[in-house]
DNA sequence: CTGAAAGCGCTTACAG
DNA sequence: CTGAAAGCGCTTACAG
């Protein structure tokens, strides 16, 4: 009722009060506190109304990190980026991504830690993060991380990389989308047609691993074979995943022997490549055909409408996180699925144009 | 050399080696094992290489929680969500915020959790998150979050929120922006103005609490002002802020007594209503004006182009960022930032059409 | 119904 | 240069 000084005073950093504190504070035992909050039924009604008084009035709560090493449990799904965070959520790609992982985040009250390279490795990050498993993204070339989390043995998933035998994994078709595509562009008519690829790991080919980009250059090869040409026929450039290094690939493209169709291999490149096109003053798909890869939502939005290979983002990042929850439930199968992928022609495909020569 | 049975079995879950194996292995103290990680200058170089090579032959790593609990420091901020994490993933708008925050995690070498509520509650969510501290996003209502985290004494920045003094905080200029596009839309001459929100929490206005959205609906009122009308005389729609659900509004606002502008508090609200009126075969800006909020990368992209309201999403996202830095590293300041918002006059507005009545 | 004790796995003064 | 000991804050068998 007075103004006495019960309160702690404010300004001063107290320091947090634990169950000790809590436990002094109701005259119990630790023990009796941490049953309180956990074991409710194995304290009786008073004592428990005791407790959580005097633990309303110190303000305490159960130290989290405590209680994740007690219980050996974090409630936290990683997710492994190959890139720092900024340019990861930069490609709207990734946002969908974690559309599907949020939902079985939200559906089994576990949150999402979002988990960049350390010095620019995968792997030295995989020590440093504080969840019940990972959901490997984008794995171009194993460097290493599969055998890392192997021996850990902390339960993993690895999307869109080159799954070893008995590991959970998800990816697409993607050489049947990269056929599709090229096999589209192929049948209008094109013959002069460059490829804007995302850059991949170092050493990719001399390891002989086959990550998403070589399965889609083989698709790209697979389709050309059809029409007696080979890879070496086109032209393949290797950039950063970003609009704006869509945008000067294909001005650059354009500066040479200009193709007629441009396959990138993700929307976020054509969007940069449509962009260039306007700004050269070249016509979508009048004087240039380009394709996409992904379908975001945006490629719809887009004028010319872009023509593009759909991937279920969304089932990816569900499927992932459902698989991740098995494994960390203990669940000892290794689901491995590989979704669909189907062309989506637009408007920004077309005939090429007629030609002098 | 022989096919001894010098490794573990393979297949059978075996326990994490600990400190304790190594330091068994190796033949030394478990402090020694915990210098040779963390201090090594402290220990002699044959005893390092030996700790370390009986680590690697064991798999060893420190566990990352035990650690955090001794060191108390987690190396992870938390973003705390007012939806769920699907829902909040679906928002272009996120993901630009999250680009900003990834920065300083990239810079900071910090991990970034994505908080989403408990039981629809964000309250619930703060005692289960390992952070050093909160970006706390869009507390629409304050519903006791800040009162938590203050008794908690774990560090926090408010976002788009209604800032109490003493608390760190960053915000836009939401009222100027919302004056803006409105006098803009009144200046061309419409008289008929529909608002399209988003949802705020319950009792937003009971308890007298002023965020975004109020901030908004008071330049509103403003703009409003200065044609001699108030609130009364536009309609206004509270939806979730999805395109999906910008469009369906839209289809109900044109079944009913058509406004001739419709200003959207969200560019993904804009979206959904530039598809309705598109499907309804009304023409914009010929026939209805529609403006944005959020200037989202998209919204260029969109035909017509969008008229919006810029506000600078990333550095709103990385000053959050490097204000929950600094005050994790107990830096005693109270920084309070309002960023400007910008409009940005594009396409999708123009004179209303000349009317019959 | 309640408490004393051990333990989760690590780090860090403190002695030697 | 190295080790024994205490402690971070919690939970959970185990006794009583």
């Amino acid at each position: 009722m007075s103004t006495g000084e019960s309160g702690a005073e404010p300004g001063r950093p107290r320091p947090r009060p634990t169950a000790k504190d809590v436990a002094a504070a109701a005259n119990v035992s630790r023990s009796a506190v941490s049953f309180a909050f956990n074991d409710p039924a194995r304290i009786s009604v008073a004592t428990r109304d005791r407790i959580l008084a005097a633990a309303r009035s110190l303000d305490y709560a159960p130290n989290t990190v405590a209680r994740m090493l007690q219980r050996g449990r974090t409630q936290s799904l990683g997710v492994l980026f190959p890139q720092e965070l900024a340019k990861i959520m930069e490609n709207p790609y990734h946002s969908r991504f974690l559309v599907g992982v949020g939902q079985v985040c939200d559906r089994e009250s576990l949150t999402a830690l979002l988990v960049p390279p350390v010095a620019d490795s995968m792997l030295k990050a995989i020590p440093y993060a504080a969840v019940d498993g990972f959901i490997v993204c984008g794995l171009e070339t194993d460097r290493g991380e599969v055998a890392e989390l192997q021996r850990r043995g902390i339960p993993f998933v690895l999307v869109d990389s080159d799954p070893p035998e008995g590991v959970p994994s998800v990816d697409i078709d993607d050489q049947r989308g990269a056929y599709e595509v090229v096999a589209h562009l192929l049948a209008l008519g094109h013959r002069r047609i460059a490829i804007l690829s995302m850059e991949s790991g170092p050493s990719v080919t001399s390891r002989g691993y086959h990550g998403p980009l070589a399965r889609r250059r083989a698709g790209v090869a697979e389709a050309l074979a059809g029409a007696e040409l080979t890879l070496d026929d086109v032209a393949v450039l290797e950039v950063p995943c970003t609009r704006m290094d869509g945008y000067r690939a294909t001005k650059t493209l354009m500066a040479g022997d200009r193709p007629t169709a441009i396959v990138t291999f993700s929307d976020v490149l054509a969007i940069g490549a449509l962009d260039a096109l306007h700004d050269l003053g070249l016509a979508v798909p009048g004087e240039v055909s380009v394709s996409g890869f992904d379908d975001l939502p945006e490629s719809a939005w887009l004028r010319p409408r872009l023509t593009t290979v759909n991937q279920p983002i969304l089932a990816k990042g569900r499927l992932a996180a459902d698989f991740l929850v098995s494994a960390v439930h203990g669940e000892d199968q290794h689901p491995h699925q590989t979704l669909s992928t189907a062309l989506i022609v637009r408007e920004s495909t077309a005939r090429p144009p007629a030609r002098r020569g």
